[in-house]
DNA sequence: TCAATTCATGAGCTTTCCCTATGAATGTCA
DNA sequence: TGACATTCATAGGGAAAGCTCATGAATTGA
């Protein structure tokens, strides 16, 4: 047999209190199973620890010392319990997760706002990688999971739709503009139109399919980030063609966004987790607070 | 139930070899067995450690963290039992305990000497303190044992004879001196005497022993260390009355020590030790020193 | 598809653990 | 001084746990 934290805890408790009973009391334990567990302890250790007789408990040399080791590794123990169960409970600990450039800068702020309003003690490393890398990164460092729009299937990691948006036109509420339901590819021409620049992943989604239709963009001014985009489009320098949900309605209050059809296309913007490996609880947390943010974001399938 | 070291142990080797079977197989146990201490861990602490699959055990973010705590916390537990095991076999540790100043000065070096070279790790702290303070100072202090010379009983100490000296006429080893087998009280008018001083308690035990015969002792000097005597005594300056135990043969050569008679006196070295309470390792260890190499020094009752 | 490996689970046995009851020692108070 | 109270140690028995063995399920590699 070998040391054990029962017989510290009662060691400890006799040591401060000078008594077995009383120390027996303490813990809940009756005075003869504490008794014996001092015994043990002497025996594992091969160290008189008290002098006692039936009158008095006095600790030894050997326990002044042994009582400062054991009070350590108590409160190590204490410490192990209690910051475990901050984790359990998403209070404590850390989210580490990729997000793709435009997910990272138009969608996730407002759910970081939300998380950490909840949970104020979390750190969280967001890391924006180009969204090719999503899948290649998540499987190579130590991000728990991954947001952004990916297609396709990979091997050991599942992916899961968080919401999704139609590409649409966002522009100001001119009342030429917000009188449309929506529009067609085609009809863009009368506008002045911003897009993402040809090397993005959205955009090549959106040549992609037009030129499956024969048909093609042509963008007054192409941009490389979202928030360039939608900036330009509140400058009335024209209509962004941009997934709706990737409009933060709060931060650009003027700014409507419209569907574009025919072809309508979709977005998805997927969570993407490591299969067989759980999440964190922290990072559970925050992919919840993700969801129901996400969720109330999505686009209608019709309309 | 709380947190056992028996299962940080599994969870410290599961973590380490990521294989509960291995693990299972470092701590000599079966398979099943580090499964289940596995599976109490995580719902003692509320967390998942491991995501596992027949093909692999992985630690979660909590299982790092964790792994830190518990490596603490076993290797507190393995330094905990090293140093009692040292303890034990007073391979360290400390003996503090309180000698009178004539036995500190005479007695103990050759034996603090000897334990030294037997015992170098093993702090000393000796306190050379009046002989009459010896008995209030061990209840009061934390010194394990006195030793000095002693009257009477006290309550909750116990006396033990060391060694015992007779009062004897210590002297250089000239023709007339070296000639006498022993001396009585009255014969030492013929030399001029060294004694210490009356404050002293050898002097005491003299004056009253001498006096009870309607004697008295007139010393050609009075001085207040046993060392001071020693020396006067080597450079021919008289005889020194002292204990015979007190000449320490290999520091002063020349001296040799002849017992003074009519009446025959003994001094006592005694252990003092507090009843109840067990004297640590090193003490024991000390205080059996001191018994083989004072058991050597004791002068015969007759001769 | 089969063999091999690995983790999880259930049954049963062994060991440990803890409580109750009692004994022994010591201090207290009349 | 003697009865009483308190405290620690120990013995016995029953409950709980811990461990092993056997088996099942999942996954990998030949």
């Amino acid at each position: 047999m070998n040391v054990t934290l029962r017989q510290l805890r009662v060691f400890t408790a006799v040591y401060r209190t000078r008594s077995i009973t009383r120390a027996a009391g303490e813990l809940g334990i009756t005075q003869s199973a504490a008794s014996l567990l001092i015994q043990q302890l002497e025996a594992q250790l091969g160290v008189k620890l008290f002098d006692r007789s039936t009158r008095s408990v006095q600790p030894t040399l050997a326990a002044d010392e042994a009582f400062a080791a054991a009070e350590r590794m108590l409160s190590d123990a204490q410490g192990l319990s209690r910051r475990m169960r901050d984790l359990a409970q998403a209070r404590a600990g850390r989210v580490a997760f990729l997000a793709s450039a435009g997910t990272a800068s138009a969608l996730l702020p407002m759910v970081l706002a939300k998380f950490r309003a909840s949970h104020p003690d979390i750190e969280i490393d967001m890391r924006d990688v180009a969204a090719d890398d999503l899948v290649p990164r998540l499987s190579a460092t130590d991000a728990e999971f991954a947001i952004g729009s990916v297609e396709g299937e990979f091997a050991d990691i599942t992916v899961e739709t968080l919401t999704s948006g139609r590409l649409s036109a966002i522009g100001r509420r001119t009342a030429d503009f917000a009188a449309r339901r929506s529009l067609t590819w085609d009809e863009l021409a009368q506008w002045p139109t911003i897009a993402m620049r040809s090397e993005t992943r959205i955009r090549m989604q959106i040549d992609q399919a037009l030129s499956a239709q024969g048909k093609r963009l042509d963008p007054t001014y192409e941009v490389t980030l979202i928030n360039t985009a939608l900036a330009m489009t509140a400058q009335g320098l024209g209509l962004a063609i941009l997934p709706a949900t990737m409009l933060p309605a709060d931060q650009f209050p003027t700014l409507i966004a419209r569907p574009l059809v025919r072809p309508a296309l979709t977005r998805p913007v997927s969570l993407l987790q490591r299969q067989g490996r759980t999440l964190s609880p922290a990072a559970q947390a925050f992919v919840a607070t993700a969801r129901t943010v996400l969720a109330g974001r999505t686009t209608p399938p019709s309309g």
